[in-house]
DNA sequence: GCCGTTTTCGGCCCGACTGTTTTCAGTCG
């Protein structure tokens, strides 16, 4: 399962930590994290994988397919262990005091003992000792003592519908002063990520009044500390914990700017290294010929794109997973947006644990313009969402029909059950009961911890159900709060193609399951997704905007997407997955 | 530690902000 791809990763993340203390080549150091990232986005085990097949990813060598091999067969890696009896256990931990990095951790260690946050607490009580150290001063040990506190929330992050929230509120208010001329959020936000680290804004303004920008945002009523502020960059902790980056460039930048500040630094840094390698350097000022040490682009992101020899790369692809060799080749997708949607398939009325009646869900499918929406409340095991059980289920469906013949010629209403897939993997009605559904959403809710062969085993039984089109939210994760299920992916996936259903893209900004890099997997495999809100109150239908990012991170096109199948190949396909 | 339409050895993105520095290192984006 790919829990030992995380666990992998998360050693060669450790092993990069004290490698940094210990002053280690730091091109190692980056081959090192690199492999970690590698390893865990990837949805193949790599327990399952060869040797070869190890080599043949970017950015695993041999030493590194070694130490993979290596942990699958034995459970540890020796020079892991080797490395950790070289510091003191808790000293990685001071690298998550925001400011404070590797070299100051081996200074504070070499010089004053320092072996923890603990022991760093006590010594910062005699900040005299830690001063008289070369190299540190005062405002240096302030700023740890100041720290310190943050070191708990680092690396903590935010599901993207908070954090999306935020963003447009600091751009609207940017945007008033008229020294303004262009502002957007760029960052992992832009790029549509499932979790947010920070917010990353970027202003177009003429330098001279970037100082009044910077004034204005600061003094923005949720911002609760400024952590540092120059002419061009300022940084902030809002009263909500979240840190947002301003950045302000000059309007003949901007592009250039946007393509930096958007990330991902991996994917900037691929993109460097191309712009060197034909002999011009690209920064977040321009695109230079290093040469005439002319501009050679930096208004727009398509003409630097296309001045690097590339097709223009949507945002949400920009991650280093193959994007730049696919825009060289004109091979990127054509990614399915808003307007491709034209069903949702998941959704609740207060027959279960929506708001909506029938009447009210149908009319609002209706206004976003959709063909078809079903209506699929919980089964019966979910007695705390007021689960339907058979009897229920046989009026709603007349229920469903009746609001069907009225809306007949405006939108099709889909009658249709969220049933719930059990621990053993059985569905919560009988076949019997599903077949006089129009369409039927599978999905997990309860003993969500199981892992490998228990998990597969489980969702492998639902999808082999034949009477169900979707499998919902297919982990059942609930981002920051629980994991959710790990099956081994690609099983399930090749399960699902095989049976011609559709894997869910739970739009819920919490959920987001499947996750992008196991929708890629999905596409990959020919198997279809569906992207659902499970909308459960007016307001969920703009989940949606989620759940197309996700997809449009797994490089969906509508020809994937079920939700943006025409009337026709919809109600063909719902039959299609029946005997 | 990884990698190769100039390379199997010698590179590996580029710049802002801060502090302690007298010319630059550390950290971060
Ligand atoms: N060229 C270059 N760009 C970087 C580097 N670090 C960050 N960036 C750029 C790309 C990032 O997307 C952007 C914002 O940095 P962040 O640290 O906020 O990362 P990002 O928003 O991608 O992820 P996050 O969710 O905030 O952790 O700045 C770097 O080392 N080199
Ligand atoms: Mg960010
Ligand atoms: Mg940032
Ligand atoms: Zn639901």
């Amino acid at each position: 399962m790919a829990d030992t791809n995380k666990q992998i990763a998360s050693i060669f993340n450790q092993m990069a930590d004290v490698l940094q203390i210990l002053d280690a080549n730091r091109f190692r150091i980056i081959a090192m994290q690199k492999a970690a990232r590698v390893v865990k986005e990837l949805t193949t085990d790599t327990a399952s994988m060869t040797h070869a097949e190890l080599l043949s990813l970017d950015g695993v060598g041999k030493g590194t397919a070694d130490k993979i091999v290596e942990f699958c067969e034995t459970g540890q890696m020796i020079e892991h262990n080797e490395l950790l009896k070289e510091i003191p256990k808790g000293l990685p931990d001071l690298l998550n005091i925001p400011g404070l990095g590797a070299k100051t951790v081996a200074l504070l260690w070499k010089e004053a003992d320092i072996v923890s946050i603990k022991s760093l607490e006590r010594a910062l009580k005699k900040p005299e000792l830690l001063t008289s150290i070369k190299g540190l001063g005062q405002k240096k040990i302030d700023m740890i003592a100041k720290n310190l506190a943050f070191a708990e929330q680092a690396g903590k992050r935010h599901t993207i519908g908070r954090a999306h929230l935020k963003a447009v509120y600091f751009v609207a208010q940017l945007r008033q002063l008229k020294e303004v001329k262009q502002a957007a959020y760029a960052g992992s936000l832009r790029r549509g990520k499932e979790t947010i680290g920070d917010i990353d804004i970027l202003v177009a303004a003429d330098p001279k009044h970037a100082s009044i920008v910077t004034e204005r945002f600061t003094a923005l009523e949720p911002v609760e500390d400024v952590m540092l502020s120059g002419k061009t960059k300022t940084s902030v902790r809002t009263k909500g914990g979240i840190q947002v980056d301003l950045r302000i460039i000059a309007p003949e930048s901007y592009g250039a700017a946007l393509m930096y500040f958007t990330g991902s630094k991996e994917h900037n840094v691929v993109l460097r290294e191309r712009a060197q390698s034909m002999g011009m350097t690209l920064s977040e000022y321009a695109l230079t010929d290093k040469q005439t040490e002319k501009t050679v682009a930096a208004r727009t992101e398509e003409e630097i794109y296309k001045a690097l020899g590339l097709d223009f790369i949507p945002p949400e692809l920009r991650e280093d997973r193959g994007e730049i060799i696919a825009a060289e080749e004109h091979k990127l997708p054509k990614l399915v947006t808003q307007r491709d949607i034209h069903a949702e398939l998941h959704a609740h009325t207060h027959a279960s644990d929506g708001l909506l009646s029938i009447r009210e869900l149908a009319g609002l499918a209706y206004d976003r313009g959709f063909h078809t929406i079903a209506v699929t409340d919980h089964s019966k095991s979910q007695v705390q969402a007021h689960g339907l059980d058979e009897k229920r289920l046989e009026q709603h469906i007349k229920d469903i029909h009746a609001v069907r013949d009225e809306m007949a010629g405006k939108i099709h209403v889909l009658a249709g059950s969220e049933v719930d897939i059990l621990a053993d993997g059985k569905l919560d009605y009988p076949n019997s009961l599903l077949k006089q559904l129009d369409i039927v959403v599978a999905s997990p809710h309860s003993a969500l911890s199981q892992t490998g062969k228990k998990a597969t085993d489980r969702l492998i039984k639902a999808i082999n159900n034949p009477y169900v089109h979707i499998i919902g939210h297919p982990t059942g994760r609930l981002l920051a709060r629980r994991e959710g299920m790990s099956p081994d992916m690609n099983t399930i996936i090749k399960a699902a193609a095989d049976r011609g259903i559709a894997l869910e893209i739970n739009a819920n900004h919490h959920r987001l399951d499947l996750r992008d890099t196991h929708a890629r997997a999905a596409i990959e495999a020919g198997c279809l997704l569906a992207i659902n809100t499970d909308a459960h109150r007016p307001n969920d239908f703009n989940e949606l905007q989620y759940g197309l990012l996700t997809a449009r991170r797994a490089w969906a096109e509508p020809k994937n997407i079920v939700n943006c199948f025409a009337e026709d190949k919809l109600m063909g396909w719902l039959k299609s997955c029946r005997p």
